[in-house]
DNA sequence: GTGAAAGCGCTAACAC
DNA sequence: GTGTTAGCGCTTTCAC
């Protein structure tokens, strides 16, 4: 960073100095501890950052004095509402002390990831908050074992001395199907992605536990139907597949999220299912556009600007002791159009 | 950084030497160099690395070798689609030069911007990517005017020394406009934004100028509807405003963006409006949502990952000679079932 | 209230 | 091929 790109030297605190006829200390007291400077000097250094358009240069300060305000976070997908909103969420938390987020997006693959916290931990970052890819916890546990904190988004911890907040999946599926339940449906289809996922293992054990406590038996009451992924185009042939096959048609329908669900509503329009008439339906993750679809969805809605706000909480407050470490949030059912009215 | 977080002090290329029982700049060597080492010393020194788990201190080796492999990036909003794929964009071309990005949010507050700006340029940025907000372009200009480097996004440069890489927004307005002429159509709606947005400007332009060239009286063939924000439910209520007080219903809306559009079919399909039937509908940005709708929605595509790449590849290239700075691209349309086929 | 000087961790120039 | 050393720009004692 010695010299501009491509242009000549930037001024440091030596040509400040220089130019105010004061010396090192004392421009860095101004810029530091200005109360500690006579108002005449500090006016005068003040006019030659002006003059030279002096910047700090950031490296050398780190350096020296060990200040660290960046803070650095990984998560699945950037392009994916639910992981910018909680961005969005870290962020904020983060300005209220004047830190700053470095960004970056692990598309789930654990080497993308491990160079992203390799470079975090050179920066000398403040901490790291990750929403963990497959089998990418060792990295994340070596990173804290060397020294960096970190804190885990959207997974809980394994270990006591790594924070991590989380969402109730278990919780958001009861949320669901007590809804379908409430409004006298007897049976059910469950929409559901592949169970390597752990927010597909849970919401399903929230629904098959639902169900039971309810006196139901899923076996009797409940359909599966398994996805390869979780987006609309696999679920539209996968529901059109079904209906193909089906005789019995349940009354009511829960998707894995949104994207699935879209998918869904689609085929059984096609089908000439109408919703919720025929077939209530309730979605996951509460999206964008989820309340803007001709038939505004049902949606199970995790709190992601929280989410990622408490996790840049605990970041902060790493070294304060004797606080809980492993948080787990509540979703919230946002009913709408497309589960309809009592049956 | 000179310490853990709350533990002991990192290791640095002292201890590392020190343990391996030669020189730090051996160390370095083999940090940097690793051919002009001996594979002994290096296969110590490694070892050394291994059993202290060094990890580099990127601001001293900043702050001494002034080697710059961050990028930083503001756009107006990170919680958009569209700027999530301008910044994968980004990142990709960052990353065949292993440099990264540093990503952050304005939401169109200068404030905010300016923030970052000093953030970016404290850092030593290699330079800086930024869409601009409403009237901050004199801070990128001082930016640019003090040494670093500075790219435009989605905005088309002022001045010659910044490049800048747009969409052709009247372009994509008569992509749309078209395309709806070519279908037979001979009255419209078109639905726009706030004229305070470049955008919505630009895309108005090409709607008219589209419509004078084939042969129109836009004061006869086209009525405006103009909302106060690009959202779904300011675009639903305009509709069902007009529609209340229209007695001519054009057969075609061409609208500002997919949110909008979104809104708009919400409005006309409550209002009993068949969508292309009875009105043939095009959307702009093709935004992930607009193919999963119950009635796909024919857009105009902006390439935003390429937008993202090429700004990105012209910052790293920015000390090449002689390239052409202000690179604007072509929309695209994507044509669904919202436009229906010929009347 | 101000200045002089040490040193953060690293790289690169120069000895050997 | 390896060691020694200066110094990047800054903050921070410690004198004065």
């Amino acid at each position: 960073m010695p010299r501009r790109n491509g242009g000549p030297r930037r001024p440091s605190v030596t040509d400040v100095a220089k130019e105010a006829g004061v010396s090192v200390g004392t421009v860095s007291n101004v810029l530091n501890r200005p109360d500690s400077v006579s108002p005449a000097t500090r006016a005068r250094v003040e006019e030659a950052i002006e003059e030279l358009r002096f910047v700090r240069n950031a490296s050398a300060r780190q350096l020296r004095s060990g200040e660290i305000t960046t803070v650095g976070a990984v998560v699945l997908d950037i392009a994916n509402p639910f992981f910018t909103e909680m961005a969005r969420g870290i962020e904020d938390r983060l300005a209220q002390d004047d830190h700053t987020l470095m960004l970056c997006s692990s598309d789930e693959d654990p080497e993308r990831e491990a160079r992203f916290l390799r470079l975090f931990e050179e920066r000398g970052v403040r901490g790291v908050i990750a929403t963990p890819s497959h089998g990418s916890l060792n990295g994340l546990l070596a990173l804290r074992e060397r020294g960096t904190d970190v804190v885990l988004l959207d997974h809980t911890s394994p270990v006591p001395d790594i924070g991590s907040v989380a969402v109730d999946d278990v919780g958001g599926a009861s949320l669901a199907m007590n809804h379908l339940l409430d409004l006298g449906h007897t049976t059910f289809v469950f929409l559901n992605g592949p169970l390597t996922l752990r927010q597909c293992v849970d919401r399903r054990d929230g629904v098959i536990a639902t169900l039971t406590s309810r006196g139901f038996d899923p076996a009797e009451a409940l359909v599966e139907v398994n996805l390869d992924a979780l987006n609309a185009d696999a679920a539209d042939a996968a529901v059109h597949r079904w209906l193909a096959e089906t005789t019995e048609r349940p009354t009511a329908m829960f998707c894995a999220n949104d994207f699935t669900a879209l998918g869904a509503l689609r085929a059984l329009r096609d089908c000439g299912v109408s919703i919720p008439g025929d077939m209530a339906v309730v979605g996951y993750d509460d999206v964008i556009f989820a309340s803007m679809l001709t038939t505004p969805l049902t949606s199970v809605r995790q709190p992601m600007h929280t989410l990622g706000w408490t996790a840049a909480d605990m970041l902060l407050r790493e070294s304060e002791p004797g606080r809980s470490r492993q948080v787990e949030f509540e979703p919230e059912l946002v009913v709408r159009a497309s589960s309809g009215s009592a049956i």
